[in-house]
DNA sequence: GCGCTCACCATACAGACGTATGGTCCGGCG
DNA sequence: CGCCGGACCATACGTCTGTATGGTGAGCGC
């Protein structure tokens, strides 16, 4: 198992290296699950030896923590993209909510690779940390969206429809007898923001 | 660690002996995840050698799939019951709504082994079976108190509300920065009964 | 009393894991 | 030219995992 080594190959600084056995890492979590993203197996996907990993990530810890931000910050990243770009701000929140479901393969890895990030967040503070700021950057996006929309409480508003769309996610990452279809959760996510984006009325406590 | 054993304890029974070590499984799950629910561990805290395991569950994943059944038919068999003994429709619903939410030490226990068990249901299609179906329970449980309220699609309603109250679930489990209060996401809830439940005004498509 | 079975035990085993160690090869600096 | 550090390698180590194996004592039918 001796691998081609290109030593000292100028196109590659060490961030990019970094950067690609992470986007390695996660590909293996999306496929196996944290359970089949160890080092050896890392090292095996990226044509690399075990040391190589070793090099870039002093401990596995180090490693996870990276990919989990990663995707923490790609997921950010686009959110604000589609923020940006969008011409009203319910086709911003839209946006936001729709990258949320397995609508295609690169959501549905993402989402595979989150759920299972989410598990171990549960019994890993660091982690923990990690997915609650993801969250809340999340929810800011969207609270932003809403109150450029009028709405009476943005924050809340957005704590709803990504409850809402997160919800639909894993719905349809584990479809069952009747669970929705990709068009019946888009559906719903359009439902509820026409319930949502209309100048909310005041009701008694 | 020679374990005291009471032989032939006509207390009890080989049903209720893996009943207990399900039950004592579930709670080192919702403590520390899939990865601290080894047999070794399992043995130790239900105070019994590896070999009583194996000798109720031949494999781990038996083991796994009976825990994980049991935590389907616990949350069914609870929603039944409030959906029986609620006065209202919109009571039945709420109900089950907030069972789903981390409430208290025994629905979050419950929630972050469902967690974990949903991240091993992505890689293990056993498991992945028993979590569509579990779902699909809910959901019809939900469409059944929908439906009773006269609601248009009480699938599609039971869909978003499920939807909901697992996306605060998760919010409210990794609470964050400005993460929403249990009282907060219960009045999330409320306010997406409230426009779930009034006659359902017909949009164009 | 004698087997039989059931429930359970202690221990052993092979494999996989994360990590540590020592080496090799390269470009670049003095 | 010598050497130094960075990037990478092969391998070894100890631990932990699920599982297999053989044994032991209690209750029970005969």
């Amino acid at each position: 198992m001796h691998t081609i080594q290109l030593y000292c190959d100028p196109m590659v600084d060490p961030a990019e290296r970094r950067a690609e056995l992470v986007s390695v890492l996660l590909r293996l979590v999306a496929e196996h699950g944290l359970e089949g993203a160890t080092i050896r197996a890392l090292a095996d996907a990226a044509g690399v030896s075990i040391g190589a990993v070793q090099h870039h990530f002093r401990t596995k810890d180090e490693l996870l923590l990276s990919a989990f931000r990663q995707t923490g910050a790609d997921l950010t990243e686009r959110a604000e993209r589609i923020g940006r770009r969008a011409l009203t701000a319910r086709a911003a929140i839209r946006g936001i909510l729709l990258e949320l479901l397995p609508l295609d393969e690169r959501r549905e890895a993402e989402l595979r690779v989150g759920l299972a990030f989410a598990a171990r967040a549960m019994t890993v503070p660091a982690l923990g940390e990690v997915l609650a700021s993801d969250l809340g950057e999340l929810r800011a996006g969207l609270a932003e969206g809403f109150a450029a929309a009028k709405v009476a409480d943005p924050v809340a508003a957005a704590t709803a429809a990504m409850a809402l769309a997160d919800g639909l996610a894993t719905q349809l990452l584990f479809a069952g007898a009747d669970a929705p279809t990709a068009d019946e959760a888009i559906a719903a996510v359009d439902r509820h923001l026409d319930t949502a984006l209309v100048g909310r009325r005041r009701r008694r406590a």
